[in-house]
RNA sequence: GGAGCGUUGGUCAAGGGGUUAAGACACCUCCCUUUCACGGAGGAAUCACGGGUUCGAUUCCCGUACGCUCUACCA
């Protein structure tokens, strides 16, 4: 039945940055629409003016682009079907507002926020649904002329959906299979607001038949509203040709339950953002996984991980192997709560399968944010490659590799001081000497003088070892001991030891 | 309160009528490494509970409990 071309959409509201689960539904649209060869639009549901966030949109756009999730359509790439923000759409909903008047499956309706919340507070449990609307001030109890009185006259309305009575909706679900609702539970849903909106309601089931959306994917939240968004297909375009719909489970918070929120990012000290995101009205900034030192390619694994598996026990995808084994049907039904720990376990497992040129910039970058010179490419490629083992995040690398470009500031020195004696002493003079005079600084060569050295000298080469790695590194740390010292090189390493006999 | 959705080790999860119920993260022990990591070996689950159906149920059905989501002129 379906030879039309897969065409998927992610339609965030520009509010604020954007977290996890949100990029989570981008990424699974995303590997859908290219597993089937189809489009990825992105759409911005600006229709709440009083929510608009400066530089949200902007912030969107450029996760997306460090994620390597590119739309094919959108508000900045262009497309057949602009514009791509809704708040650019507004006189499309109106139209269609109209038409279910028209049909009798809308109505105009007057009352005023501040009436409604007094209904609220003097009823338990009040709905604008069909046992209420018959008392409320709307186009179905004034009656024809007075309605058009009222809106002549300006007086602000809004229109709301006149849903059926216990009728049963179902639809089935790509996730969940067949789901269904009673509409008598489902209130009289606003679809277009007083300022002339459309409220989230009208405009997807709107834009999602104008840009000929195959599929639509969105969190397990929006269940609830999707007897509205069917009935609506059914009046305004036939139900044979609305999307197919998928609810994807929520990300949970990983102690307790519940929605994952930015707040329990920093309760528990991890990012929720894919970016740092500064709140333009506070100007907090939200630390995001990119600027903790995630790799993107780490970022989206983890993020696929979360709620889908290919069921091989295979771990570790690139995006190309995503792209060819994702699939809908395998997508849990159940809420996955975050876990931290895992998700670094990705970013480790990516440092060390990358080849290190490809975060070399971004590496070098921090080294000298933190005052480190690291001009020398070559050497910089083959300290990285030396300690990537122990990295899980970018920024380690400072804390791993500074000493290959500085001598260490702070030297543990009470880890040597206790068994330290002239012996061992006499042992680095000439292991100085030594160095001094050999035409190799090989780490091979080195470390076969050095043993060497320690049996003329009747000294276990171990406890040589320890003091010779904290002059050279600081702390009881880092790769092997000799590659170090044949990185650094003759002088320096000389010198380092030299600095350290003097403190002893 | 109502409606909907969900429930396999601490976490992510495979499996789906008959299995010793995979694997990964974390944690612990050991090995490797004369540092720290990496790597390797080992360690944990009466599959929420109660009824059915069945020769047999973690797997199917019905309840119960618990959790979550929604219940705005927000998305």
């Amino acid at each position: 039945m379906n030879t039309k071309k897969v065409r998927v959409r992610f339609a965030p509201s520009p509010t604020g940055g954007l977290h996890l689960g949100g990029v989570r539904t981008v990424l699974f649209n995303y590997l859908f629409a290219k597993h089937h060869g189809g489009d990825f639009i992105l759409r911005i549901e600006d229709t709440d003016q009083t929510r608009f966030v400066e530089g949200a949109e902007a912030y969107i756009f450029e996760t997306l682009k460090w994620c390597g999730l590119e739309p094919d359509e959108s508000a900045i790439h262009g497309g057949p079907f602009a514009p791509y923000r809704q708040s650019e759409r507004k006189p499309i909903y109106k139209e269609y507002a109209d038409k279910l008047i028209a049909a009798g499956q809308a109505y105009y309706a007057f009352d005023t926020a501040e009436e409604l919340e007094v209904k609220r507070k003097e009823i338990a449990n009040f709905q604008y649904n069909h046992a209420t609307r018959m008392s409320l001030k709307n186009s179905l109890t004034l009656g024809e002329a007075a309605t058009q009185q009222l809106i002549a006259d300006g007086v602000p309305y809004v229109i709301r959906i006149n849903l059926p009575v216990n009728e049963d909706v179902t639809f089935t679900d790509m996730i969940r299979g067949e789901v269904s609702f009673n509409t008598s539970q489902v209130d009289d849903k606003v679809l277009l607001k007083a300022d002339g909106m459309p409220t989230y309601h009208l405009a997807v089931v709107v834009d999602d038949y104008l840009m000929q959306i195959t599929h639509a994917f969105r969190g397990e939240e929006w269940l609830p509203s999707a007897p509205v968004h069917i009935l609506l297909w059914r009046y305004l375009f036939g139900l044979e040709n609305m999307p197919q719909w998928a609810h994807l489970p929520l990300i949970l918070k990983p102690d307790g339950n519940g929605k994952l929120s930015k707040r329990d990012g920093d309760r528990l000290g991890f990012p929720t953002f894919a970016m740092d995101w500064t709140d333009p009205k506070t100007n907090e900034v939200a630390t995001g996984f990119r600027e903790r030192g995630f790799l993107p390619e780490a970022f989206v694994n983890m993020l696929a991980a979360l709620g889908w598996n290919d069921g091989s026990g295979q771990e570790i995808f690139t995006m190309e192997e995503l792209i060819a084994k994702f699939s809908m049907e395998r997508v849990h039904k159940g809420g996955a709560k975050f876990d931290y720990e895992k998700a670094k376990w990705y970013n480790s497992e990516w440092i060390k399968k990358m080849p290190v040129t490809s975060y070399q910039l971004q590496v070098a970058g921090l080294f000298k944010e933190a005052g480190i010179d690291v001009s020398d490419d070559v050497k910089l490629v083959k300290v990285l490659e030396l300690v990537k083992d122990r990295c899980t995040f970018l920024n380690d690398f400072v804390q791993q590799a500074s000493f290959f470009f500085k001598a260490p500031e702070t030297i543990d020195i009470a880890a040597i001081q206790p068994k330290w004696d002239e012996k061992k002493n006499l042992f680095f003079i000439e292991l100085i000497k030594a160095i001094e005079l050999s035409s190799s600084f090989e780490a091979a060569d080195l470390e076969l003088a050095f043993k060497e050295m320690a049996a003329a000298n009747q000294i276990k080469p171990g406890e040589l070892m320890l003091p010779f790695r904290i002059m050279l590194v600081g702390g009881k740390f880092g790769p092997h001991v000799f590659d170090i010292a044949s990185i650094i090189g003759k002088e320096e390493t000389v010198s380092r030891i030299k600095k350290v006999l003097a403190a002893l």
